[in-house]
DNA sequence: TTGGAGTCAATAGG
DNA sequence: CCTATTGACTCCAA
């Protein structure tokens, strides 16, 4: 009996979140601040069979993140739509979470099921293409209310009306402006101290350099190192808790992504016209990151980046010419057997036009981009491929830990 | 408690 | 305006 209990039904009950700081500002003029119990965020496509986005998230196919993100990438630069816009409205994220999402995503099998999620809202708004101009016209409504409030000083909450150019979105008239579900209000005051915001901690960069270096040492520092650590940089404990916390876990684990990066860097220079892949650029004296965990090896990646790559030419989907599949060699176990293909989430997810999710069920599309730098892109396309392959090899984050 | 994951939101650059 | 970075915080699970 597959019978899964993660239906854990949590409403974090957000007592009050007193927003008392706010001093009488003019702005705001419909704030509409009110949320839904159920889903804040309208889902892209409006007939789930009343799936909620959780569901959907829980029985999602393996998704290529990476391809994911950089399709949504494309379309946002294409179409002058900025992360904040589509963070708010389409993700129920903010700006600088759906940067760094963008930015490094994370394989599909390293997610948790909530992170996960975003992942599926871009699937879905990837696959209903009226879902970009949808945002366009969220975008010009913006545009519009700005300048309204910017020439009547006064805020005049008028209604919204949507008579833009032409074009009306049926359903979904209203410009909800999803609230957050769960707010991180991090108003620890107990009292009503109107304005305690301490100010944002910017460690230094030899600070920064220190705490790498000793992070080398010690991934993982006892509390007494880290109260020496503190005391020695003059930062307060908690600031070197979370700096760990931060280096170690969050951003640590994306250490292989930023390697990634500068390889497709090395590797597109190298390949785009032989020039001299040269040396890292950066500071070499420096102990700092690079502490490179060897089982880089595998160095045919700058091999011709030719042939090869005609295996699954074909299975392409028309718009993501260059994604490469991955994923999966690193987690069999999942696609693996009992994986029910078919049925309403795959017709979700499965829409040809859109980044192809099915691994090697690969929807047959017999595409073919015509023209242009196809070539190129299939050298970037190859590149990546390298690169990821790479990647997974070294993947291999193990938490070394040489106590001393 | 502690580590991990996911985010937020301030801020630095463009 | 927009995007990238990152210290701090919340939620969870072991």
């Amino acid at each position: 009996a597959p019978e899964s209990p993660l239906s854990s039904a949590e409403e974090s009950v957000k007592s009050q979140q007193e927003e008392q700081m706010c001093q009488a500002s003019i702005q705001e003029p419909s704030e509409t601040s009110e949320s839904q119990p159920g889903t804040p965020l309208p889902l892209p496509l409006p007939g789930h069979a009343g799936l909620s986005i959780q569901e959907m998230v829980a029985m999602s196919p393996e998704l290529d993140t990476y391809a994911i993100t950089k399709k949504v990438k494309e379309v946002l630069t294409d179409n002058n739509l900025g992360q904040r816009l589509f963070g708010e409205s389409i993700l129920g994220l903010t700006q600088g979470s759906v940067s760094d999402l963008l930015a490094r995503p994370k394989p599909w099998h390293k997610l948790s099921l909530k992170g996960r999620e975003p992942f599926v809202r871009m699937q879905l708004w990837l696959n209903d293409p009226r879902n970009v101009e949808k945002l366009m016209d969220m975008k010009r409504m913006e545009k519009k209310a700005y300048m309204k409030r910017r020439h009547s000083s006064i805020g005049e909450s008028h209604l919204l009306e949507s008579g833009l150019s032409g074009s009306d979105l049926t359903q979904s008239a209203s410009p909800q402006n999803l609230s957050q579900q769960h707010q991180q209000q991090q108003q620890q005051q107990q009292q009503h101290q109107p304005h305690l915001k301490k100010p944002r901690v910017v460690l230094a960069p030899e600070e920064k350099e220190a705490l790498k270096r000793a992070y080398q040492q010690k991934p993982y520092p006892s509390p007494k190192t880290i109260e020496e650590l503190a005391s020695q940089l003059n930062l307060k404990t908690s600031t070197v808790i979370n700096w760990f916390h931060n280096y170690s876990l969050v951003r640590g684990s994306h250490r292989s992504r930023i390697r990634r990066e500068l390889f497709i860097e090395e590797i597109q220079a190298a390949a785009g016209e032989g020039g001299s892949p040269s040396a890292r650029p950066g500071k070499s004296g420096g102990e700092g990151d690079n502490s490179c965990d060897g089982t880089e090896s595998d160095s045919t990646a700058e091999g011709r980046p030719s042939g090869s790559e005609e295996r699954r030419g074909l299975l392409e989907s028309p718009n993501l010419s260059h994604r490469d599949e991955e994923g999966e060699a690193e987690f069999p176990s999942a696609s693996g057997t009992s994986r029910p293909r078919g049925g309403i989430i795959d017709s979700l997810f499965g829409i040809p036009e859109s980044v192809s999710t099915a691994p090697a069920t690969a929807t047959a599309t017999p595409c073919r981009n015509p023209k242009d730098s196809s070539l190129r892109k299939k050298k970037a396309a190859n590149l990546n491929n390298i690169i990821h392959r790479l990647e997974k090899a070294a993947n291999r984050d193990e938490p070394h830990e040489w106590e001393f």
